[in-house]
DNA sequence: TGTACATCAGTGAACGCGCGTTCACTGATGTAC
DNA sequence: TGTACATCAGTGAACGCGCGTTCACTGATGTAC
């Protein structure tokens, strides 16, 4: 049993290696993905200190050392959910913006309604990137902080200024203040899902997603004052 | 050493009371208080499951049994956190709202002002109340989440109602979305500061409370759309 | 005033428990010949 | 094909550690008389 992740390093589809001697990985098995995706769920819920690998394992239905064996440690596996689960999912994000390029406010509403369905979808999503990635002492903050938030406020940002280069968006506004309130709208309602439904009585699924993005635009775009 | 935490029954200045035999509580006597404002701080930047008793202890400078002198437990120093650090500033924001009443959008002006100097001053309090307060697993979510948010957005959403009516404010905007978003704006840039002042550049602290108030207000009101 | 005693705030050391992590081991699956 | 062996995925039980919590105790501060 090695010690340095075994599966990790030929997770990627081996390109017919010369294949030596031994028992290939099986290929039903999936007890990996278990992991991760239990973690996930769980990271996201109670917080990474709040969560015990043996909580993890029991959700995943195996043993509590094969988190361990297949992610080294704890932190090992918060990394593996960020690479595996998390960045295809900005990644796709990513690019179902571009594709509305190169109009800014088309490019605006496709990442809105794009990010609002993923993170309907996906309500770990936003639950696990604030609490253990944007907070104060993150266990993964300046990694992984900076790898998605990056490049997507810089898309946003660009896209922005752009906006207003063309007429189409005020100027007297800051991008990044602007792009700032863009993630807060969007983000926020799953964030908060007891107080938004709790308090405010806002249903936050993914029957609701697209009237809530809608609601977002409509609010980001136009303001909620009348127009006298 | 009674059981049932000591000083917090007479923790209201006792109105002269026959004063049975023995020792008052000596009145430079500040520990309790530093254990108080320790875990206010430690609690928001590590999470209340990160958090050890004894770390606060540390830096309360007190020895690490005290906690549980003054606080019964973790989760009670925790529920001492909300009602005595917590709950004064809620009440504090209530008040100046009301004071800019009638008018909505002036209301308005005042609740982000205010919230944003309050939140800039004591940055763990939206730490707090977002990860332990509102997320789906806190500890004292049902207790408490309830007791400051009820209060608030009832507050909040009689507000935007009354504008709409009054003609102020668009009518075409589901009132609890509206409080919603307002809510996100402003809690956002707090809670993400890393994201916020490390990819986006901006300062979040108390002397630029004012303008990131502005901002939320100017966009609020009238949008980021260029008018026609 | 002095003396005996009650009560206070606060502590040091220990408690059992659950945690992350380790490791010798197992039995199924493969290869070599 | 059969047999000996290598390697695999995965586990059960144990490790030391830090945690929340407990409790007998201390010495300063007060009261009673």
């Amino acid at each position: 049993m090695p010690r340095s992740s075994p599966k990790t390093s030929s997770a990627a589809p081996a390109p017919r290696q010369p294949r030596g001697p031994g028992r290939p990985p099986k290929e039903g098995s999936d007890q990996r993905t278990a992991v991760l995706d239990a973690a996930r769920l769980v990271f996201a819920r109670d917080g990474f200190a709040g969560t015990s690998l043996r909580a993890i394992a029991q959700t995943a239905h195996v043993s509590a050392a094969l988190p361990a064996y297949y992610f080294v440690d704890k932190k090992g596996l918060l990394t593996a959910v960020l690479e595996e689960c998390v960045a295809p999912l900005v990644q796709s994000l990513h690019v179902t913006v571009q594709a509305a390029a190169p109009e800014p406010v088309a490019m605006l509403e496709a990442f809105i309604h794009a990010y609002t369905r993923t993170a309907a979808r996906n309500p770990w999503l936003p639950q696990l990137i604030v609490r253990e990635v944007l907070s104060e002492q993150g266990v993964l903050r300046d990694v992984f902080a900076q790898r998605f938030a990056k490049g997507m406020t810089a898309m946003l940002s660009d896209l922005i200024r752009r906006g207003q280069s063309s007429g189409a968006l005020r100027k007297d506004l800051d991008p990044a203040h602007v792009v700032m309130s863009l993630i807060a709208l969007s983000v926020f309602p799953f964030i908060a899902r007891p107080l938004v439904s709790g308090a405010l009585g806002i249903q936050v699924d993914e029957s609701r997603a697209d009237a809530l993005a809608r609601h977002h635009l409509s609010l980001l775009l136009g303001g909620i004052r009348e127009e006298a």
